[in-house]
DNA sequence: TAGATTGTTAATCGATTAACAATC
DNA sequence: TAGATTGTTAATCGATTAACAATC
């Protein structure tokens, strides 16, 4: 109702973050405006795109003088869900999770991500803290989502368990997946799951290295 | 010369490591053929994809059989170039560097990638051990990368050193980049770089959380 | 006002899906 | 051989780019 969303393609949501950082640094140099042309430039893509990307949310610009900076962060950062608060648990302790935890990026309240639990089983893990904040006994896990209405989980556990306690994560609220594991989670349609498959990622980085090295005299 | 890449697009070569993936499950449940119909529907994609993708490197299946799956497997693998040593080192070894080099989902030789050192400007973690790998002096790392004919390189350090970092790098031999650091490295044609941008992958993430919120009553 | 730049429609391009002849 | 399923061409669909009238 409220963004009386028409469809946006998932291509088209994927680049709004990368707007958003280009819009906070043009912030942070005290530049108050921007066209779509000189975007353009700064993020090589082409300045229709940009154009038919932010109309599909609204008439941000103005004829003859282009985007305010400091309004289009903030409108991005409004349809990107940032102006709300995102509570978020981590699932697995481990390294990855610990990181994840400790990660400045997104962990601050000026971007509105907060984690506020870790989860895991293992006993010598439990109870230490990290970046200030406490891992729990998995065993307590239902009744903290409960009591902190927690919408959000990332899942930094082996891949074997991953589906089942993505699971029960859903019957007691959770509404999206920030999935590491290796597998992909066949959930309701009710709930989104983003994955980060890091092993994968490497993969396609490795497929480029080589499919240079031996294009290299090509056409 | 050797796979005379007649331009693949990369929508098809970043699917390749997830039927890698699903190839490598079947073939640890002893599943030794597979058609393009019964993949798909593991999968969630179409046939015809499936058949499309890989009749961009060769014929591997046989009518009226379907795939050999430890054959596509392995072929899969090649393409991605996992049959050759993929050695790398991670630059930055701060939360995120450490738990990329104790990750065990990639860092182990049956995939073929292996992080040989660390990196860090901090005396504190210079001469740590994490997970068998040392951190070095990052003054070093020239010579290290020389010496050992590194091609690969993690990025996890701070967004304001990225782009400096990135362009020593390169002109000491890296040529593929698996950049965790916010930020858009420009480099020339012949480097590769992977982007993995948590924050933003986090972001559509919390759009679609939302946006599922608000159209829940839509047709 | 004249100049600049948006919002938006139309044209192009590329990727996905469907269909089917080839063939194991 | 008959049945199954690929490899590949053709049709469809969606996303990107170009163009330009609207308008600040």
């Amino acid at each position: 109702m409220s963004s009386m969303d028409k469809n946006i393609s998932p291509a088209v949501i994927k680049r709004l973050p990368r707007y958003y950082r280009y819009l906070g640094a043009l912030k942070a140099k005290n530049i108050t405006r921007i066209s779509s042309k000189e975007l353009s430039e700064r993020m090589k893509v082409t300045a229709s795109q940009i154009r038919q990307d932010l109309n599909n949310f609204g008439g941000f610009g103005q004829q003859g003088y282009g985007y305010n900076v400091e309004n289009l962060y903030v409108e991005i950062g409004k349809i990107l869900g940032l102006d709300k608060s995102n509570q978020m648990i981590i699932v697995g302790a481990g390294n990855l999770g610990q990181a994840l935890a400790n990660y400045q990026d997104f962990n601050n309240n000026s971007i509105g991500f907060q984690v506020i639990a870790l989860f895991d089983v293992n006993p010598k893990l439990i109870g230490i803290t990290v970046h200030g904040v406490e891992v729990h006994d998995i065993d307590d896990m239902e009744e903290f989502i409960k009591n902190h209405e927690i919408k959000i989980a990332a899942l930094t556990l082996p891949q074997d368990q991953a589906p089942k306690i993505a699971k029960d994560l859903v019957s007691w609220g959770i509404k999206g997946f920030w999935n590491f594991a290796p597998v992909d989670l066949t959930l309701p349609d009710s709930v989104t799951v983003e994955n980060v498959h890091l092993a994968e990622s490497l993969m396609t980085l490795t497929y480029n290295i080589h499919s240079r090295e031996d294009g290299e005299g090509a056409e």
